[in-house]
RNA sequence: GCGCCCAUAGCUCAGCUGGAUAGAGCAACGGACUACGAAUCCGUAGGCCAGAGGUUCGAAUCCUCUUGGGCGCACCA
């Protein structure tokens, strides 16, 4: 029964399979007396870089030799003795260096890869590491005040991402915009929309000194005109404010729904900030936190007693004036998303908020629950080069580049990915006719011209009347090239890049694992040839291209990037 | 002053929970189109992993310090 279990084992659950032949080797080593293991060793396998260090390599006897007080290289031998391949995967295992343990699989093993892929198309690889659990992905949230910049876009792209990733890996994640709507922004924005307005019929009033100087404010205003005319001329501000503050805040969510739209980013739920206020949440949560001593009353405010957790100092929540921080909402969004069932939050920020992490996590914690239910991705910020040069941005000045532009400029496709080819947290410099150019040196022609060649490498086939042979029909053992091996190979990684990269909450590895693929494909396609007279093994290769072609699909479809049949 | 992040080829960056000879791309130089898409491929060159200690069988990776960058340290949002 076991055996059979094991048997059936999909190719990349061979890590695995592995795993428990080394232990079942070891506690047949300790029961001979060979070995002592006091403790269990834990059991890491890698896959070696070098080739000929075998498919799977085990540091387990060097890790060993300590606690047993054996040469490690004569440790890697008792194991090696002891090994009883039941699943029948191993070529052999060899003791290599201060006592690594290489192991090399059989061929056929790796080629179980390929009709796996054949069978499950877009799902292979998926593994079900979530278990259904949901989470929370929070990203973009930027104030209804103006449009999105490129930042926001770098914030997208990685959030959507990552939300596709964890929901491919069996997790049920819901994509949410936090509306920044309360508090002083808007009302700025308000009275910004308001002098615009005013401005516009001729009554001369003094712009704010730090309102929002771009153009939109006044499409805003001219948009108001045309709904109310002049009714608001000579009104007080602070007797319409909110009008105007509702219909700017209206308009540049519609802007900034319309964008991302573009940009291929849909969210489930719009939260706004203003409605927690509205209905009492934040009082509540601030009386919970009281109840339960998480808060107190000092010189007048409110505070957080968030040094329990962690922090620096506590935190100020309500102010002398009696009026609420911004944590304060934090505090009651967050209890919010944990009232709503969420197990795991995930906030995707920009990296200048890195300061305000220990405090939200203290709010986690203040409710009772993990330090780890929150995890905060860091995003930092985007410099905009153009003709090599960086394009300067100011807000003040209203100089920035906005995503709108960028999209427009260089594609949708385009953007998504290269702000996918760094780790979030790493400075990006987004050179605009570098995105535009199409070759080499542009990440996403060179791995979308993979996916196209494939296409049109599978039309071919078509007009010439062969046809992609079925699991039944193809001699995978044809496939004996090094570069056909090298290609089956990254094909069998795949699952675990993207199991690693959804545990690790890094979408970027994706795209870098891409382009390793795509590299390999164009080394292959440019060496050899697919079509030939050889019929069996034109069928082996088109059903191995087959292969890759469903993996290059997939991964970018996680990344949000479309996979052309042409270009 | 305190805290967080970072420092890897000329440039931009990978390097998975420490592992075997540190990898890509660009730029430079030299090659490959009568063949399924040359938006491609191959080769050459390029490194004291910022510096100094420490931990251990083994360090780019972990710890400490130094130097040099970025960011945060509000009863702002």
């Amino acid at each position: 029964m076991r055996l059979a279990a094991r048997l059936s084992r999909k190719v990349h659950e061979v890590k695995e399979t592995v795993t428990d032949v080394l232990l079942a080797a070891l506690a047949r080593a300790k029961q001979k007396g060979e070995l002592k293991l006091d403790a269990q060793p834990a059991v890491l396998l890698e896959t070696p870089r070098e080739k000929s260090h075998g498919d799977l390599a085990t540091t387990l006897a060097l890790t060993l030799a300590k606690p047993e007080s054996k040469a490690p290289r004569k440790i890697a031998e008792i194991i090696i003795a002891n090994i009883r391949d039941e699943a029948g995967i191993i070529e052999k295992a060899e003791i290599a260096g201060p006592g690594f343990i290489n192991f090399f699989f059989k061929q056929d093993r790796w080629k179980q890869t390929l009709f796996e892929i054949d069978a499950e198309g877009a799902a292979y690889g998926l593994k079900n590491v979530g278990k259904g659990k949901k989470v929370l992905v929070e990203f973009v949230s930027a104030n209804p005040t103006g449009p999105l910049h490129v930042g926001h876009g770098r914030g997208a792209a990685v959030g959507d991402a990552l939300a596709n990733l964890l929901s491919s890996t069996g997790f049920v994640v819901t994509r949410e915009f936090y509306i920044n709507d309360a508090g002083r922004q808007i009302r700025l924005l308000a009275l910004s929309v308001y002098s615009r307005y005013q401005q516009a019929l001729g009554n001369a009033v003094p712009f704010p000194e730090d309102g929002y100087h771009g153009a939109y404010v006044e499409e805003i205003a001219q948009g108001f005109t045309k709904l109310h005319g002049d009714r608001y001329l000579r009104v007080p501000f602070d007797d319409c404010l909110d009008i105007f503050g509702d219909y700017g805040k209206e308009m540049m969510l519609a802007d900034i729904r319309t964008d991302l739209d573009s940009f291929g980013v849909r969210f489930d739920v719009w939260f706004s900030e203003a409605s927690l206020l509205k209905d009492g949440s934040v009082r509540r949560s601030l009386d919970e936190l009281l109840e339960s001593r998480n808060c107190y009353e000092q010189d007048g405010a409110l505070w957080l007693r968030s040094t329990t957790f962690g922090d620096d100092k506590d935190r100020v929540v309500i102010k002398k004036d009696k009026s609420y921080t911004y944590l304060a909402t934090d505090i009651a969004y967050h209890r919010n998303k944990l009232g709503r069932g969420f197990e795991s939050l995930v906030n995707i920020w920009g990296a200048d908020h890195h300061g305000y992490i220990p405090r939200v996590q203290a709010v986690i914690q203040a409710f009772g629950h993990g330090k780890d239910a929150l995890h905060v991705v860091l995003v930092q910020l985007v410099a905009i080069l153009r003709h090599g040069q960086p394009v300067p941005m100011s807000k003040r000045a209203g100089t920035f580049v906005t995503l709108r532009d960028v999209i427009q400029d260089v594609g949708s496709d385009a953007a998504r990915f290269i702000f996918l080819t760094r780790r979030s947290d790493s400075h990006l410099d987004f050179d605009l006719d570098v995105a535009k150019e199409q070759s080499r040196e542009n990440p996403v022609y060179y791995v979308q011209y993979a996916h196209a060649r494939l296409a049109s490498l599978m039309r071919e086939a078509e007009s010439r009347g062969i046809a992609v042979p079925g699991k039944d029909g193809v001699n995978i053992a044809l496939l004996d090239l090094e570069e056909e091996q090298n290609i089956i190979k990254a094909l069998a990684k795949y699952p675990e890049v993207i199991e690693d990269a959804a545990l690790a909450y890094e979408p970027h590895r994706l795209t870098f694992y891409l382009q390793d693929l795509a590299g390999l494909l164009h080394n292959y396609y440019f060496k050899h040839r697919v079509i030939t007279e050889d019929t069996a093994r034109t069928g082996a290769k088109l059903f191995l291209m087959k292969q890759v072609k469903t993996v290059i699909q997939s991964a970018l479809a996680i990344l949000g990037v479309n996979a052309p049949e042409k270009m």
